[in-house]
DNA sequence: GATTTCATGTAAGACGTTACATGATTCA
DNA sequence: TGAATCATGTAACGTCTTACATGAAATC
């Protein structure tokens, strides 16, 4: 039974809010999609592991108008175990990421720049959509006051904020390079 | 034989400059290390790829002083293949991001906060770091005036430099968070 | 009647990393 | 003498995604 990064992730999950693999998954979308995506069939099955290591307990919870669903909360086991993880050394483990858009601009020269333009607006318009998300991501908790475990969920939300308002930067300063040369050359 | 996002990468490197695996992860290492990190044994397989698809032709280069390398270059099968790829729909090969300090940031609530604080430390002077490397890139590419293919790789490393600002910014947002609330609890 | 929400999982495979393996030359 | 540079690859493994599979209830 070995456990990676996304164990953690989902047993940190667990440990801010219990319940089922899909409450979960919309919880994951709200708070961890941004820096650690997840996808639903590696949700279900970090849920098993963590019930097979003794880390979460999972109880099926009989419901009238919806299937049945399986509600999983952290043991004590499950809490020592992430904070030794966390207190663990710093596991080099490469911060990955792959950008299909900054690799499209990489490979400009070899694109109609019209269609490098359609897709820097696109990556634009996505990041606008993050970072409202985010912001009221943001408004939400600072209603809750400025103290309690949130702060953390905050400052996360605050960083995809930050990236994303750099991106959308970024996809302006990539543009005016563009309109500033007006060669459509696609070679 | 299939070809992921990674083939045209390298595709991509070996139409820029063109050279032996050694050379290309060089400067592979300069110019999209930030947005597409690659392996050096990823690179290998890749080339081996690229030979086999003829979109790349290699030959042997003997060198007296140092062993005999495999100089790449990209075909005309390539270059057409590489263009057909980018043309194509936008592949909705999704940004992939890992970052193992926000991570931890969001779970918080489980660490002390001074190791927190040590990671934040450690990951804004990697930042910092790539800053720096980044902007002498710019400088450099600058430096060979404002035309010609380099545009673009100027346009991907600002990316870098954005980015690596955000998380600077955002290190200190969150350092801050930290020193204003003195309770040094773990739980 | 169609779509969305709720709910959970398996199976196959793509993708990428680390560790292993080798060896000459140059420079401090 | 030891480290760094130059140079290339394989093998094993870990990780994660997509597609497949099912099905009831609620809402439009």
């Amino acid at each position: 039974m070995t456990s990676s990064a996304a164990t953690f992730v989902v047993l940190g999950l667990v440990t801010r809010r219990p319940g089922s693999g899909y409450d979960i998954a919309a919880f994951a979308d709200r708070s961890v999609r941004h820096f650690w995506p997840i996808s639903r069939s590696q949700l279900y099955t970090e849920l098993s592991r963590l019930e097979e290591l003794g880390w979460a307990s999972g109880t099926a919870v009989l419901q009238d108008r919806y299937p049945t669903k399986r509600v999983y909360e952290a043991t004590p086991a499950g809490l020592a175990a992430l904070r030794q993880w966390l207190d663990s050394a710093p596991r080099q483990h490469r911060q990955r990421m792959q950008d299909p858009v900054v690799l499209r601009t990489f490979l400009g020269p070899h694109m109609s720049r019209d269609r490098l333009a359609d897709q820097l607006r696109a990556h634009r318009e996505q990041a606008e959509t993050l970072r409202a998300e985010l912001s009221d991501v943001v408004d939400h908790l600072d209603a809750k006051g400025p103290v309690g475990p949130h702060r953390f969920g905050r400052a996360t939300a605050r960083y995809g904020i930050l990236q994303a308002e750099a991106t959308i930067a970024w996809t302006q300063e990539v543009q005016a390079m563009l309109d500033a040369e007006p060669d459509p050359e696609t070679g």
